[in-house]
DNA sequence: CATGAATGAGGTTTCATTCAT
DNA sequence: TATGAATGAAACCTCATTCAT
């Protein structure tokens, strides 16, 4: 039984290591410029390895892809979850959310994925497609429910949860864009908090429940 | 003259077409899978003459993206720039800009330049912020100079018109980016005018004049 | 046990035939005028295979120069080292070598050799210096001690053997270039009898241990 | 009059530093790695210019070698002229030639002569022979005439002034090509000297009229 | 299953050379 | 006559991918 699991278990995490490595390198160079020997290195295999695990370099970048992009969603979605139970002081609770989500989409992970999925828009759409399914648009889906929740309770003054949720994250999004200039510029975590707050205060503004703090 | 015209003219018009080729082939197939041959045969002429005119393949990309970077910055400061004038309602002035600049933001150029700069921010920071110069950080300062007059006139109510022009082109460019999927969509232009609207609404909420519309 | 020697035979047969390749082609057609392809195609080998053996066409030419310059340089020393025991005609020795000596320069490994370090000696010296080392240094060196242990023998008459052995190299190398033209002709046997006989009268003139024969 | 010569001396003068140019940057890069381009700015002209007057790449070749070695070898010719009226001191007379004929051997011109000679041996061999003619072998040609003259007049004591003269040479290039290591190293003059002198020893034991000094 | 070796294809770039001015 | 611009050809090198071991 061991004995049988033993290589499973070596198989699966000889293809995280190259899943891994093939993402550090695209992330690192670029789809083109990464080479498939570079990824072997880097994952500690040979090159014929590779091929043995993943059927092509566009599978390697899929692969890679996905899995980042389900990690980075699996954050954003922890991030937007804190809203369940905000407490008594909703922007309070927003802040922080906001706050959370402007600290994953800052990282190096997420800009290297939109950098490697915009390379590759007009060869692989549907690559885009599903990476954002497992971010943008997962993390956009679970906001909509809170805040649909937080309007049936009274708390927020919306009946367009979706537009709403989609401001919210753009209110987030756009400036973290303009600042760092599409992740060539790091971002100082004040930054972020100025941006934070400046984005709940806009959005208490315009979907707060009639008492202005 | 018009004899001695002629040639300069001539060699400007071909600057002129291998640039826009050089734009419209990395637009359509990437930087690197790009090839100078494409481009050349796009432009009219022999791959030596690209090679005459531009140094290099990277010397193409950036010279053909400034050059778009430049159209559509000043398509961009057009539509910020009708807001000088405003006349009696401010909201659809603001609406007018917002529709404007979306239009320009779905473009297909717009789209390309976000696409090309991201994929080789690693390898040409220089060239992210060169673009972005002159056409996202010029709208933003183009826009923070209307607002704070509109402020200063009292049709606006902030003492900080830098980050509400920031959040005015966030919740265009953030919607319009999650509806494109990066561009991998076409946005209609109904849904255009529904993101504008609803920008304008949020917008009008948290730096209105204090009368509620 | 020859099941695993077989492939590293395999590796350094193909090496070899890959170096032997360049040093023909470049012997052919000059360092420039040579290219990689033809040398893979006279390897039978195809062209990336060897870039996987050699990192340059620079490198290529360089070890294949060297095996080359190996040996000649052997060849030489072999002639040379006849003078170890060169019987009572030391003339008559010193004749057999000089004719040795001369066929061996004379070959167009010799004149190759020349041409491709002379063509690259501003590029580069070193490999000039190493080549000249393996071949015309390395032989210069064992005359100059054979000629040193008959000076001290007394059967030669000198006491700057560096300088005899020079002298003897260069009357023979000397006449052997004049009458080939820098290799462009062939020098007939019988002429470099010749030119071996003369070189060896007037060394024996300057050398010769008192008795003229 | 004047007026038709003016354009004349100009096209000669054109000529002539196209042609130096020529020979100048054959010699640095070698005849493959030079461009026109370079030729034609260092010459002060356009490179249309240079095929106005040359027609061929190889033509610049050609002419810029045979104009180079026209100068060496009249140089040479003269060191071998002084030989006309030796003096009574005949090894001093000798001595100074070689001197002389060493130090145009160790130039730079004589170098670049002879690397760019041989590297074109293969494609151009009558390019090989006149660069010979009109340096080496009119050289031995003179000296030849000179030792003839001096063996006649009792004043050396040969019947093959022919190999005498040659074996002068040999013990002067011979050793000069060995220290200088294919023009790859400077040889200084007190080293030139010395080559010179045990070159007129040598000789002087094989050739000389009887009495030993 | 993992690997060293080999390959076919293709890209960027440079160069000698020639028109039109 | 001298030149700026243009071109056809070709070379080096790299890469993704596949056999034998």
């Amino acid at each position: 039984m061991r004995a049988a699991e033993v290589p499973a278990r070596g198989r699966i995490d000889k293809r995280q290591a190259i899943l891994d490595a093939a993402f550090a390198v695209f992330a690192r160079l670029g789809y083109e410029q990464a080479c498939v020997r570079e990824i072997a290195a880097e994952a500690g295999v040979a090159k014929p390895t590779v091929y043995n695990h993943m059927s092509d370099k566009e599978a390697l970048l899929r692969e890679s892809l996905l899995l980042a992009a389900d990690r980075v969603g699996a954050q954003c979605l922890d991030a937007v979850e804190r809203l369940r139970d905000p407490g008594a002081d909703l922007p309070a609770a927003l802040d922080d959310t906001a706050r959370r989500l402007l600290r994953i989409c800052a990282g190096e992970t997420s800009h290297a994925l939109r950098r490697l999925t915009s390379a590759q828009a007009n060869r692989l759409p549907e690559l885009v497609l599903d990476v954002r399914d497992r971010t943008g648009a997962r993390t956009l889906d679970a906001l909509t429910d809170r805040l649909g929740l937080l309007a049936l309770s009274g708390k927020l003054s919306t009946t367009d949860p979706a537009t709403a949720a989609e401001q919210f994250l753009a209110l987030l999004t756009g400036p973290l864009e303009n600042r760092s200039a599409q992740g060539t510029r790091k971002v100082a975590a004040a930054e972020q908090r100025a941006i934070a707050a400046a984005a709940v205060r806009t959005f208490w503004a315009a979907y707060g429940s009639g008492d202005r703090t």
